[in-house]
RNA sequence: GCGCCGGUGGUCUAGUGGUAGGACAUGAGCUUCCCAAGCUCAUAGCCCGGGUUCAAUUCCCGGCCGGCGCACCA
């Protein structure tokens, strides 16, 4: 089956491996012309429902980015992997599992390299699978990020994104002022991420370069709430966590306002798999193999607060197409805290507050003398320390601590006070809700669950039944023959199509039969056939892919009603046309 | 990265120590041709490198690529 629809896609120009010309690259594919139309259809119709929709507003950032976004993201250090393969056995192993499930070390992830060797040795440390040592072992660091050089050299190193999001979080104070500082507001991004996987699989499913098409919903978590009603009744099929730990887990069917209420998903995600659900659908997923499924508490990555993943079952196998995400205030947070910008938004409290603060206001004339180079730090001390525990300047002097020195500091010189302050409101660091899409794990799933076959008089028609909503290429015109004007007549109803803004293919080679199949392979949804009745009447036939049924209709409500067959406006079967006589 | 299996026109496949045959598809033509019809003609192939050999698509080694299993998938 995943053979069948694999080869399809390479014959059809959906999707095939890329410069096989040079042996090929494990984990790059490149979309054909149907399948990059096809993918730009599933991203538009994506935008219309997760942005327009929604209001949400969209970025564009580079996918490549300075060292210092992925120190703060923490990418850095949760995407080297340090792996000791078993001289015996060949099994290989995270090295720092091994040094952190033997030894008394923690986040052993963050040690260098030759320290871990060191370590291994040291602790005499045997593979697991076969208890072999594995002193000497080298052991070998795999970036999952592809790494360049900003500018010559490699004094700036810089890497592709692992996800589009850290390129939306780090344009976070740019965006919250274009919102006007006001929550909740989301920011979308399409675009390509890069991961150096060590085992590309599955054809499009597991690739090294991949497009996602992420939302971030900044929200404030203390008032903010999603706006439910939009998609309370809409039914969910939910995995959660405690169900999988069962042996006989179960699906359970929940609509979105019981998952909230009996508290199985956060709001705000469920708010999403609402939405989600409503998209899938109108793209051709199939239903009946489709399910959210919660993470495991050991499986969320390391920014995530809850997780749910939609899964598509593709060829027996329940894959991941889109990560539901609550990130919390992770991402800004961390970046608040590396940056020099602040990731914080001002909200306002609806009555000022009066509150009293102790501050400290130091004499530096005084300690700068008297303390020198620590006078600096001394003063920050004693500022904290003013907001800790007021009692310290109760006294004639003030003990701090810095650097592990006591300094003794009269209190007179500390500017000590308890004031009243007015607040008029705070900064608060806001929470992130993320839906985050792979693109090309959804398009092979439209088109895996669009893959049918027909029997036919004994014979075997292939057929991708793609909505017509993203179907890429969306009507075939035919001359029944290139003779006596039909070829003139189709041909400028092709172009009169295009000009409506259809995706139109021509076709006069072969029967009309062989003709029909073809489009049925590619998934065309409609083909219109001018034959000798049409030079006479002005009409043609429509032929609908999935029932083969046929009506006449003018030329000239062609484009019209084309374009309502896309738009969902009308179905075929709704036509109300004459058959044609045959 | 490890293990097993594999790699012949666009696709599917037969076969061989003396460089290849079929089917489908594709193109041109004929046929009033509405669901893969028929006929004629045409285009197009042994993954890459090294070794053995007079000679390698075939045997051996390595690589690349693919499928499956393990590990990995933040």
């Amino acid at each position: 089956m995943s053979r069948d629809l694999v080869e399809l896609a390479k014959r059809r120009g959906y999707f095939f491996q890329s410069a096989s010309a040079y042996g090929g690259v494990s984990g790059f594919y490149t979309y054909g012309p149907e399948g990059a139309t096809l993918k730009d259809n599933v991203e538009d119709a994506w935008r219309e429902r997760f942005q327009v929709r929604e209001g949400h507003r969209e970025i564009d950032a580079p996918t490549v980015m300075p060292e210092p976004v992925f120190e703060a993201s923490g990418h850095l250090d949760t995407f080297d992997d340090m792996l000791v393969e078993c001289p015996e056995c060949g099994e290989s192993h995270r090295a720092d599992h091994l040094i952190e499930d033997n030894t008394d070390i923690e986040e052993a992830e963050s040690i260098p390299i030759s320290e871990v060797e060191d370590l291994i040795a040291d602790h005499d440390l045997r593979c697991p699978n076969c208890d072999a040592e594995l002193a000497g072992v080298p052991v070998e660091d795999f970036n999952l990020m592809f790494e360049t050089n900003i500018g010559p050299g490699d004094s700036s190193p810089g890497y592709l994104r692992p996800e589009t999001a850290q390129g939306i979080f780090v344009e976070f104070p740019q965006l919250a002022e274009y919102a006007r500082n006001q929550l909740p507001f989301g920011i979308t991004q399409i675009g390509k991420a890069y991961r150096n996987e060590i085992s590309p699989r599955k054809s499009i499913i597991r690739v090294r370069e991949f497009t996602q098409a992420e939302l971030e919903h900044f929200i404030d978590p203390t008032e903010d709430e999603p706006p439910l009603d939009r998609v309370a009744d809409v039914e969910l099929t939910l995995y959660s966590a405690e169900e999988q730990e069962k042996d006989d887990g179960e699906y359970v069917t929940k609509t979105v306002r019981e998952a909230v209420d009996e508290g199985i998903v956060h709001e705000w995600i469920a708010y999403y798999l609402g939405v989600g659900k409503q998209w899938y659908e109108s793209i051709g997923v199939d239903m009946d193999r489709f399910r959210y499924r919660q993470h495991l508490p050991g499986e969320r990555a390391h920014y995530s607060a809850d997780c749910w993943d939609a899964e598509s079952e593709v060829d027996g196998d329940w894959i991941e197409i889109t990560g539901y995400s609550y990130r919390s205030d992770y991402d800004l947070g961390k970046h608040d805290e590396y940056s020099d910008d602040d990731f914080t938004v001002f909200k306002q409290y609806d009555e000022p507050k009066v509150v009293e603060r102790a501050t400290v206001d130091p004499d530096m004339s005084y300690l700068g003398p008297e303390f020198g180079g620590a006078a600096g730090d001394i003063a920050d001390a004693l500022e904290t320390l003013a907001e800790r525990d007021r009692k310290a300047f109760d006294g004639e002097e003030v003990a701090v601590e810095v650097g592990g020195e006591e300094y003794a500091i009269p209190t007179e010189k500390t500017g000590f006070s308890v004031e009243e302050v007015k607040e008029t409101g705070e900064h608060v660091l806001p929470h992130v809700v993320e839906p985050s899409i792979g693109i090309d794990r959804v398009v092979y799933t439209v088109l895996d669950h669009a893959y049918e076959t027909d029997e036919i008089e004994g014979e075997t028609r292939t057929r991708l039944a793609l909505e017509p909503a993203v179907a890429p290429t969306f009507v075939g015109v035919f001359p029944l023959m290139d003779k006596d004007g039909m070829g003139e007549v189709a041909r400028e109803i092709t172009d009169d199509l295009r000009a409506a803004g259809l995706d139109v293919t021509y076709d006069d080679s072969g029967n009309i039969g062989r003709r029909y199949r073809r489009q049925d392979e590619v998934g065309t949804p409609f083909c219109v056939t001018v034959d000798y009745e049409s030079l006479e009447d002005d009409a043609v036939t429509l032929r609908e892919r999935d029932s083969t049924e046929q009506v006449r209709v003018p030329i000239s409500d062609l484009d019209d009603l084309l374009a309502d067959l896309q738009a969902g406006e009308t179905t075929f079967a709704e036509l109300d046309a004459p058959a044609p006589e045959q």
